[in-house]
DNA sequence: AATTTAAATGTAAGGATTACACTTAAAAAA
DNA sequence: TTTTTTAAGTGTAATCCTTACATTTAAATT
């Protein structure tokens, strides 16, 4: 069909903020790659790609995200679209930015280093490409509206936790210091986590219990209305 | 430039989601207009057009809402992003959805008229096409959160309006009653709402007070780190 | 003067949020 | 074996915010 023929077409791009958290260094950092093509080759960039004639956006943006990391189900939600037609200066591209939460551990080691990605600290993180850099403050804040509201913290952990670590990762995030007891008493009221009979021993002497999220009690207490919120002080 | 020819080019398209508020019949409507061309012509539509080679994704919806409207200065937002391959059956579309919100007795209704336009009310909307009905329910949630934590709903209102009147506006958009003491507790604690010397006489004997947005006093709270937050029971 | 209609108003109880500092467990050192 | 060190773990009171709820007021109409 040519229905439309008298319109012009344009690049499409998925662009993909991926989050990760380094449990030891208690930072965010974003998998980045080095671009292998021009323009701006060499450089730092989010991992993008095309999207193709056959795959919706959120397809593309899992194709992008397996072939970095080899993972497939991953926490992943569209961000926004970014449209200036100045914006890539190899050509005009419109790109739609998705955001993924991931666990460090979990990315095939051999599969990144092919593909000339490495994990950057979003504290200091290199010059990026293009309107890369707002792309990663606007996902930056879709995640902080996002674990205030729903459980997806506990994609950026392993499946054993301790409340410390997980305080560590929210602190993370919002880059600031919450109180402790406080956020204890919050996250454990909702009574989605569960206490496991077994400690975290290599950062205290008195060993900090592990705890797991309980999905399934989280899925009932959903069907009954409950919404989680860590509004964290 | 033909750096990037290897791959497919896509058409892309701007949808805007058009809110008014029927201050009569205390409803949120929808500008929609009939499809001109084929496919799905003479069907119901939201407005929409294709993004032009030289103009960002925000131009192209400033445009979209220009030409049906007359409109110029409006607040627009985007919504999300849309990009399942069939979609649209014409052709493979990806669409970029924004939301709007206008005033009713803003637009041009000569223009409006000439483009096929009409106002419908949200909780009776004909059958739309293609994937419109999903875009208008995710633009009403995004519309119900933004009027929770920034001061848009004046944006659907006269510059004059009772509280009577902003109330009826939130519980439009809510779809439910909402306490009568402490809305007004709430928004005029903001004090952000200027009282006039003069009634709307309408609709009671006694008269309602109106009040207008003062946005200088808002931006001046703003800089001190004042959030609006009007969360509503 | 009485009636009607919608606007305007206040308070008390309960719940959530915040601020804040000491005790405990366990390993390591003396 | 005692003491020291380190980080984990815990409770309460004050304040603030949210919620529920019913009567009075102003003005036009009868």
């Amino acid at each position: 069909m040519k229905i439309y023929s008298n319109y012009t077409k344009h690049f499409v791009a998925v662009d993909c903020i991926i989050f990760g958290y380094d449990i030891l260094e208690k930072e965010i950092k974003l998998l980045l790659s080095k671009r292998m093509f021009e323009p701006a080759k060499g450089r730092w960039s989010l991992a993008g790609g095309f999207v193709e004639p056959k795959e919706s956006l959120d397809d593309a943006a899992i194709r992008i995200l397996r072939k970095l990391t080899g993972l497939e189900s991953v926490y992943m939600m569209q961000s926004y679209s970014y449209g200036e037609t100045d914006r890539d200066p190899g050509d005009r591209v419109i790109s739609i930015a998705y955001f993924a939460l991931i666990a460090i551990r979990d990315i095939n080691k051999e599969l990144a280093e092919q593909n000339g990605v490495s994990w950057r600290s979003l504290s200091r993180l290199p010059d990026l490409i293009f309107d890369h850099p707002i792309m990663v403050r606007r996902a930056l804040t879709d995640l902080q509206n996002e674990i205030k509201i729903r459980p997806v913290g506990f994609e950026l952990l392993p499946e054993k936790f301790t409340l410390v670590q997980l305080q560590d990762l929210y602190e993370a995030i919002y880059q600031r210091k919450v109180d402790k007891r406080n956020f204890r008493k919050k996250i454990l009221s909702m009574g989605i986590l569960e206490k496991l009979d077994e400690k975290e021993r290599e950062t205290s002497k008195k060993g900090a219990y592990y705890y797991k999220f309980n999905e399934d009690i989280y899925k009932r207490l959903r069907q009954n209305g409950f919404y989680f919120n860590l509004d964290v002080n």
